[in-house]
DNA sequence: GTCTATACCTTGATAGAC
DNA sequence: GTCTATCAAGGTATAGAC
């Protein structure tokens, strides 16, 4: 059910047939409101069924717990941003054009599903470590994603950086720090942002 | 008290006068470390109270409420960090210095003091409506000298950003971050990354 | 200032009727 | 599949002895 959630939230999709019903997909989104605004820890069960105008037990009709909950939400909003990320690096042509089109798309991203974003970027931890492990594996190819590049863009000769891990870190920066202070009602819109991290991060490689 | 929390954990300068007796800093110390590890709705007061050597109780007559001893954190980071900004700034000679040492030392401090900079920038949301208003007073001043230095070096030509307010952003997001990855034991010492940083800064504003 | 004991409340989750 | 009712556990905070 990759991007399920997302796909709603977009309002772009007519509704796909696999994944979760129509009230586990309320319950996700609902849940990813809570948990994006007031963190996993600070949401309540009942916080989550009333935004989905349910009972307190209705919840554990579709999740068996809490935390099965945010892993759905974790490992579909991880999944989506490797793919965000892969789409961008196939369409692409050249490191140059490969990493302005991930930047700019993967910024994106993290402007438009905000609260998806959030719960990717710093709710994680708070998964059991069994889930935790599944979505490291996930983390990891993402940061892999953007280390090829800016490798592939060194080998051949159009980025100079002084060390591509440390510069790797700095781009997933700028686009991730994005879900922390992105807000809706911004001045500008997760396309402008997307565009001028996208020029950021070409600079930050000394793109010629 | 402005910054006792980070003097005592540089374990470098000798036991000053004001501020914190011995226990209350304890508790600090203690409560800085939890809520930085599991956030501050994850962690109890008994927790904190265990790792201060204290009975549950015992917190309370050093906090009125757990509320508290976040705010004072918070507010003991939020000082130190706009203070590290102002002192490099006033040091430096010229625009491409000034923001060159303010990245330097503001990205050391947020790897060094990781435990208390991820409070900073992370933990602030969960305070009680006037604490956050108090703190957020703060935060503008921070954005503020960063966002001051990119426009002095347009202004005298050594800059050239499309945008002053999205390259602030991008300069604070780089630093900020350190604080969501940063793991004691990592390759990189903080001064490495904050030297890394600097430079990398520079990139963004295209500096001469 | 610290402890033990505990009040009082909210939490995640379950039982069982419909 | 949804509800009402409820449980057991654990939360913040306080009372009162020392």
């Amino acid at each position: 059910m990759l991007s399920t959630v997302s796909a709603v939230t977009d309002q772009r999709s007519a509704q796909p047939e696999p994944g979760p019903t129509g009230t586990a997909l309320r319950l996700m989104l609902a849940a990813a409101e809570a948990f994006a605004d007031k963190g996993f820890h600070a949401t309540t069960t009942r916080d989550i069924a009333s935004r989905a105008g349910l009972s307190p037990a209705g919840v554990y009709v579709h999740f068996a717990s809490k935390e099965l909950l945010l892993y759905q939400l974790s490992k579909d909003g991880h999944e989506t941003a490797l793919s965000v990320l892969q789409v961008a690096a196939e369409q692409a042509d050249g490191p140059r054009e490969a990493l302005a089109e991930m930047v700019r798309r993967f910024t994106t991203w993290h402007a438009e599903h905000f609260t998806v974003a959030r719960i990717v970027q710093y709710e994680f931890q708070h998964l059991t470590p069994e889930h935790r492990a599944e979505i490291v594996t996930l983390r990891k190819r993402i940061e892999g994603a953007v280390h090829s590049v800016i490798e592939d863009g060194v080998a051949a000769g159009e980025f100079e950086v002084a060390d591509v891990a440390t510069t790797t870190l700095a781009v997933l920066s700028l686009a991730i720090d994005v879900a922390r202070w992105f807000a809706p009602g911004k001045r500008r819109t997760p396309e402008a942002i997307g565009d001028a991290y996208a020029d950021l991060a070409l600079r930050l490689v000394a793109a010629h």
